[in-house]
DNA sequence: CTGAAAGCGCTTACAG
DNA sequence: CTGAAAGCGCTTACAG
């Protein structure tokens, strides 16, 4: 390849002018700055960014850690973050984790050694996977999942709200008391404050949940399938359930299907998380749509502030609303 | 950060002895090997990888160009890069396009300057804006859509072969004569393969396509909700539509939905890809389903093949057949 | 088995 | 405005 010494001795003049013509810094003459372009063209030259990123300590790369790049939600919340972030000239790494730890602590590891200049996590743990970097001072936003005792900006959904208000259109509006809630793993937030913002409606009707309805586990397509499986053989007539994401609501579906129970005509079904593309051809999800994609950006945007070094204090934690979207398979639109 | 000279010095022993004995190279004794990885461990030292891949000119980072992470078949074939990458110590760098060919030259330069190792692409144009690519010779595996006259390996689907079947399957299956294909653009392969087979299967039906059935466009959901309302407000009555990908599909669904035009009972569509975790849900589109996740982890042992320097000569191009799942909007099962 | 030295391709104080 | 020099943090022939 042609560096920047073969457009030097090219043009004439020393590499450092050459650095600094390409540059754009000012302190060049505009007669060597043209100089050296034209050259540089002729030679096709092409700067080497490895080079630069480790004489200038920058990489001017962000890593994405989620779960599943395949999960609607992460897939739109990542075309948020790439866009935002090309946008100011950063380039994204996505790495996978499928909600295993050691993976996750596997790549923040790797994401470091290859120098990101920042990270953005859902983690998947209660944060111990991340315990390298709180060690280190690389800039970290956390997204979608908060982890308790860090002290690093986040940016969620209000995960309390969404199933609280949920719940209760599953009990003002269609009448239904026995709601079941297949959730997450307790030690991630979103799972928490669904269970809570659930018991909350419950109680305020004066239902107290039984244990039989709480189902907790893994935001998977199993799981969703498992528990619904169990609830509905063995279990207590439940009369509707609340999905703890969108895939388990997928797995809750499919095994209501196979027993041949109607859903929402036997079974009642909430969740959070939509499917974006697919909802337009089939609105049938009753669902707390989070702004995933804004939730890209928007982590993007905290993320650079701090990678630029601006001195923000306190910890950020933004909280954005999911939107309560009814369609059909709480019950509501029979019709349709 | 500490480096390795911070550990050379601890440990008592040069920077290259570290290197050696961290890289695990064979000429080092055992008992300096042990001295330096303790000292290394009790340092905390995380090697950066950035020096190292200005120094061996590898940087272990392949990109992935496409149009757009969020279409599902992307999405899939994203996830199976990912993961066939990792598994080698690559990670991978997400590019989106939205099928603006400028905006993929401006990605292809970029990832050069960061000295990629190799580049999957699945590009927007006739190739124009890979030229960079071909005064370089850096490894490029081409996916899902050929490229005219380029010398770069490709995994592809069989779309001449899935358009084929889908259209004869209208015509023998439901005896559709009047069918509509929405096109992308024919400066893309798989455009040009899709309405070729479709041209085939109906002039072995002795139909000869119209010129007010053929749309040509954009693979964009607009696209296919503006060519389907013409198509019904307007033109002739057609019979059936084929799609040419999912997105075209769901705006020509919606399309019709709004102005009351029911699938399949009024007009019957087929379309190339599918919807995965949706379609477990809603298995209504009968599609052309190709092997995405497959195509992503060929392409990526393909592109470390060439990576690696194998000497393989010939240009590979590997054709996957799309799998045919006749579902309910082509007119099958209306009683599901 | 180990070390000194050069070099990967840039950038940037420091002089002039 | 321009250049010589050092340095970012590694790796690897080359000696010994």
């Amino acid at each position: 390849m042609t560096t920047i010494y073969d457009v030097a001795k090219r043009a004439g003049v020393s590499p450092a002018t050459v650095s600094r013509a390409l540059s754009g810094a000012r302190g060049v003459s505009e007669a060597t700055r043209q100089r050296v372009l034209a050259v540089a063209q002729e030679l096709q030259y092409s700067p080497n960014y490895i080079a630069r990123s480790l004489k200038k300590r920058q990489t001017n790369t962000i890593a994405l850690i989620i779960s599943d790049i395949t999960n609607p939600f992460f897939t739109t919340l990542a075309r948020g973050v790439e866009d935002k972030a090309s946008e100011h000239g950063f380039n994204t790494i996505f790495c996978n984790t499928d909600e295993d730890p050691r993976v996750e602590a596997a790549y923040v590891e790797l994401m470091l050694r290859r120098q990101v200049d920042g990270l953005l996590i859902s983690s998947c743990s209660d944060g111990r996977s991340l315990s390298l970097l709180s060690r280190r001072d690389v800039p970290v936003v956390l997204v979608d999942r908060k982890v308790k005792s860090s002290s690093w900006d986040c940016v969620v959904g209000d995960s309390e709200y969404g199933a609280y208000v949920l719940t209760k259109h599953l009990i003002e509006v269609h009448g239904k008391r026995k709601i079941a809630i297949i959730s997450g793993p307790l030690v991630l937030s979103t799972s928490r404050e669904r269970v809570e913002g659930y018991t909350r409606a419950l109680k305020e009707a004066g239902v107290t949940p039984r244990e039989e309805w709480i189902f907790i586990g893994t935001y998977k397509e199993d799981f969703g399938y498992q528990a619904t499986r169990r609830l509905l053989e063995y279990g207590p007539s439940v009369e509707a359930i609340f999905a703890g994401n969108n895939v388990i609501a997928v797995g809750a579906i499919r095994a209501a299907r196979e027993l041949g129970v109607r859903v929402p005509e036997d079974l009642a079904l909430v969740t959070f998380d939509d499917f974006d593309l697919v909802s337009t051809l089939f609105p049938f999800l009753t669902a707390a749509k989070q702004p995933a994609y804004t939730m890209g950006t928007l982590a993007v945007e905290m993320l650079l502030e701090r990678i630029r070094g601006e001195k923000i204090r306190e910890r950020r934690e933004v909280v954005l609303r999911p939107e309560i979207i009814i369609r059909r398979s709480c019950g509501c639109h029979a019709d349709s």
